[in-house]
This record gives structure tokens, C-alpha cells and sequence, in this order.
DNA sequence: AGTTGAGTGTAACGTAATGTACACTATGAT
DNA sequence: ATCATAGTGTACATTACGTTACACTCAACT
């Protein structure tokens, strides 16, 4: 019994979460959501919690890897009274660090909801879902951004697509004044994202800017611009807000888009369960 | 009774302190020092621990108000689950539908910043850097995060490849044992993400999993895997803490890796400035 | 010194909890 | 459709827990 000691017991439940009878993961569940259950609680308590008999608590301890449930409710407890006795340590360790990244995070998500509340997604969706083909831009430090709103954008409407890196020219060569080009870039703004801003506007098209403030080219380039916060993470900078504008902003376009959108993921789900997608 | 209710059980002991025969007082200052004493064990053993008799302990019980041995273990307990409920439960029992949204993405961010706490990713990291190649796999609604650490991982490392959708045979054809596989994946679990888990642990390679919880298929296929809440944004599952994830685990080994990773950062920079990437 | 009463421990009781043996049910393969 | 097997619940045995009744000890007061 080695292989238990140090060891959570939502870790303990990962090393058998394949092997978990469908009530056994019933019980997973509950106990992972209320860990009070397994520290307090009987064997009769927990099983009237889930639906089940008593025996199948005892057996979903056996699978646990603990000689019966007194012997993981013991272990439970013994975790629950380090981390009730430890919080002083922790606060010295790692805390301090990683508190200042936390604050900052916190601060842009907070500059992106902001976003929202002033309204100005609401006017960015408008143009969406009036659009006629969607492009979307981004810089470095905003790809992933770029590529939720790409993944969000075209689960709720159609021709929505993602500029390459090195493929301007091939991937503009269509763009037109009844599309709408979304562009995100921040801090050291990238002459490839600029660019195609700049040819978006250029061909008549709406240019929708997700940017740091405006002295960024692309608030000069648009009225439709929008200013999130960027911490740094580490050596680099964060692309969270970028990723949650664009997904508040999904959020936004499929509210706009009603039945369409819903219509339109249903299709996307149902073809999804028929290529078995999903595991298992 | 209503004088105990809502009183912390130093409290209690405190109005009654004066009244406290010998061992009662003996019995006060060990529960005191060590409240799970109270909380998890039984009349034996509190009494062995002591040096008394049971009769007392449940006596030291009716002169706190309760009555019996049991409803102050209640107490007790009631008290420590109140304290125990971590700050992400907090905020989401002060309901506020339109903060509702923005609650729930700090909170999945602070459950990554609790993985940072624990220290799972200096773990991550030490295989991050001692590893050959490193391969990131991610499902659907990580994405973003698949992107973002492949990223990030390029710039501080060399060898860091991200494995395509329908080419996980292509791809992984190389790896060995002294990889490592980074794989994401939430909610409803990929198919195809799984798959690739698999293979790479049955290469030999040693896969960490930043998945949503001990029952999905990934915790289950490594002892490397963290937990981090995925809320839903709009109609989807948010990559927002996958994101995270991916730039803090970043962070980490750029930490790790010191010089190594500031010399490759800039050679990339000055390629950058050569190829005249940014604008102006 | 005797007596009284609080304080404490021992022993016994009833209840409730865990754990196990066994029978039934559902599920998947042949 | 039938059979085999894994999964689940019922019933019972056994343990241990909290509680209470009772007896003993020690100290203070008469």
C-alpha cells in the first residue's frame, strides 16, 4: 500500500478512474464535490448521499486500494489535518510568487468584462452576424486568442477564417466591403497583423480591433476598437485577455444568432456523435 | 442551546473555563492544540490520548452545553466545514447572475494558480526540461492552450511539437522513452486526445495531463496530472484556464532553464528585428 | 475522626456502524 | 436467444462506540 501514502485522494481516484463502475463513479463524484462527506460521514450517510447501498461504498474503497472504508475515511482525515494545520507554511513558499501573476491576471480578465460592459461587444456582434465572410488577424502573444475566436466564431456561423502567418496575400485575395475583419495584436503590434488590417480596411471591409490602447496603429486604423489589459506571465506576455474577449464575444454573436447558432451546433453535434468524436 | 450556536469551540471552552474540574481542563487544552482530535476521533481515543477515562469526555461534552460526546463532534465538524470551503465555493454561493460569468472564470483561474501552490509544476517543468522531445496534444475546447504552450514551450526549448487532429500516427511516430507528452483535455473528452496519451505512454514517453478532475481518462493513464475548472462561457466550455495553465507552466520553465532559455530568446529576437517582424 | 459530596474510573448496556456471504439483476458476447 | 460474468443489493454477523449506572477515592468541613 505504498502507492497511496502522499497521495491526494482525488489522485488515488484518478489512478482507478478507468476502472470505476458506473455507481462507483457516482460515488467519485459526490465525494469529489463534497469532500466533507468522506471525512464526516458514515458509510450509511454517503450511500443514502448517493443513491446506493452500503456495500458499494465499502467496494469503491477496496478499489481505492484501502482495506475498507475506515481505512480510507483515516486517510482523508489525515489530509484534511495537514492541509488545516499548513496554510502558514504554504503562504511563505510559492504564494508570494505566483501572487502578483494572480492579481494581474485578475486585473486584465476584469479589463476585458469591462469590454463587455461598456457595451462594445454588443457592436462588434452586430457586424458579425451581418457579415458576409469573417477574417481573423492576430499577433504573437494574441494567436490563441485568434484561434479561439476562429474555433468559437465558426461553430455558430459559416465562413469564418484564420489569416496564416505568411499567407496574406493568398488568404485576402477574396475579401470584400460585405465582410468583416477581426484583428487582435498587442504590445510590440506585428507588421504581418498591421498589414492585414490595413488590406482589410483597404478592400472596404469592416476592420472590428481587439488591442491595448490607443496608441496601438490599430485604434488609428478604426473606430471600432476595443482596449484590454496584457499582463506579462513569466518571460512573455499573457494571452488570456485575448482569449476571453474572443470568447465573450462568441458568447455575444451566438446570443445574437439565436436559433441559427443553435441550429447550427446541433448539426455540428450530431456529426460529431456520428464520427464517435468522444471518448469513450 | 442557543448560546452555543454560531461559537467557535474555543468559545465555548472560554464561558465555561472557570467551571472546568482537573481533567476537563486537561481534556480543553488538548482539543484546543489539536482541534481534529475533536473533530475526527472517537471518545476512546480521545480519552486514551488524555490519559482519562470516556465517562469524563463525554462529561467534559455536557459541561460545554451539548448533550453528549456526539453533538459537540457535530459542532465541531459544522465549525471546520464552514472553514474548509475553499474561496472559488465561496464565490459562487453569492449569486449574482450578470457577475455570475466573470466569478466563475476568476475562479477557474484561481484554481490554476492553486496547481502553481502545490507545486505540481515545478514537477511538470523538471521533466519539461530534462526531456528529448516534447509533444502537446490537446482536445477541443483547449485548444488555445495546446497553442499557447507549444508557443511559449518554442520559444524557451527546442523539440516542442504539436500534434495535428488526424495525424497522431504521422506525428508520434518518433517519440520514445526520453520524451515527454503534455496533453490537454476537458469536459468531454477526445477521442483522439486520448488516443494520443496513450500511444505516447505506451512509447515509453512520460505524459503529464492538465485535464478537469480525478475521472477523466487522462489522471487515470499518468500519476502527473493537475486539475483545473473548466466554467462554461456562453454556450461553450471556456480555454481560458488552459491557457493559463499553458503560460504559467511556461513561466516555470523558463525559470528552470535560466540562461539556456534567455540565450534562445535572444536569437529569436534578433531574428525577429532582422526579418523586420514588428512595427514600425 | 467521621461524614458528606464532588470527582473519577469500571463495568455493562443498547445502538449503530462496518464488513462479508450470498442471491439477484443487468449487460455483453457467442 | 442463451449463457457467462461483472455489478449491485439484501441479510446477517461482528465489532466498536457512546452512554449510563454504579462503585470507589479523595478532599473539605463538621
Amino acid at each position: 500500500m505504498y502507492t497511496m501514502m502522499n497521495k491526494t485522494t482525488s489522485q488515488l481516484i484518478g489512478t482507478v478512474s478507468d476502472r470505476l463502475t458506473r455507481t462507483e463513479r457516482r460515488i467519485a463524484q459526490a465525494v469529489l464535490e463534497e469532500p466533507t462527506l468522506l471525512a464526516f460521514g458514515t458509510v450509511s450517510a454517503l450511500a443514502e448521499h448517493v443513491g446506493t447501498s452500503r456495500p458499494s461504498i465499502v467496494r469503491f474503497a477496496a478499489k481505492l486500494g484501502f482495506k475498507g472504508y475506515r481505512e480510507l475515511q483515516a486517510h482523508v482525515r489525515q489530509g484534511l489535518s495537514d492541509h488545516l494545520s499548513r496554510p502558514a507554511d504554504r503562504i511563505r513558499s510559492e504564494y508570494n510568487v505566483a501572487e502578483a501573476g494572480r492579481s494581474e491576471l485578475v486585473a486584465a480578465l476584469e479589463s476585458v468584462f469591462d469590454v463587455v460592459e461598456q457595451g462594445r461587444f454588443r457592436e462588434f456582434s452586430k457586424h458579425i452576424v451581418g457579415a458576409n465572410r469573417v477574417w481573423v488577424a492576430t499577433g504573437e502573444s494574441s494567436r490563441a486568442g485568434g484561434y479561439a475566436l476562429h474555433s468559437g466564431l465558426s461553430m455558430v456561423r459559416e465562413n469564418v477564417h484564420l489569416i496564416g502567418e505568411n499567407s496574406i496575400a493568398n488568404d485576402l485575395t477574396d475579401a470584400g466591403p460585405a465582410d468583416v475583419g477581426i484583428v487582435f495584436d498587442f504590445q510590440r503590434y506585428r507588421r504581418a497583423t498591421v498589414l492585414s488590417a490595413k488590406t482589410l480596411a483597404s478592400l472596404g471591409a469592416t476592420v472590428l480591433a481587439i488591442t491595448d490602447g490607443p496608441l496601438s496603429p490599430l485604434a488609428s486604423m478604426t473606430e471600432h476598437w476595443c482596449q484590454v489589459s496584457v499582463p506579462a506571465v513569466g518571460p512573455f506576455d499573457s494571452s488570456v485577455p485575448a482569449v476571453t474577449a474572443a470568447e465573450l464575444l462568441v458568447s455575444q454573436v451566438a446570443q445574437d444568432l439565436k436559433d441559427s447558432a443553435r441550429r447550427r451546433i446541433d448539426r455540428i453535434e450530431s456529426l460529431w456523435d456520428a464520427t464517435s468524436t468522444f471518448y469513450p
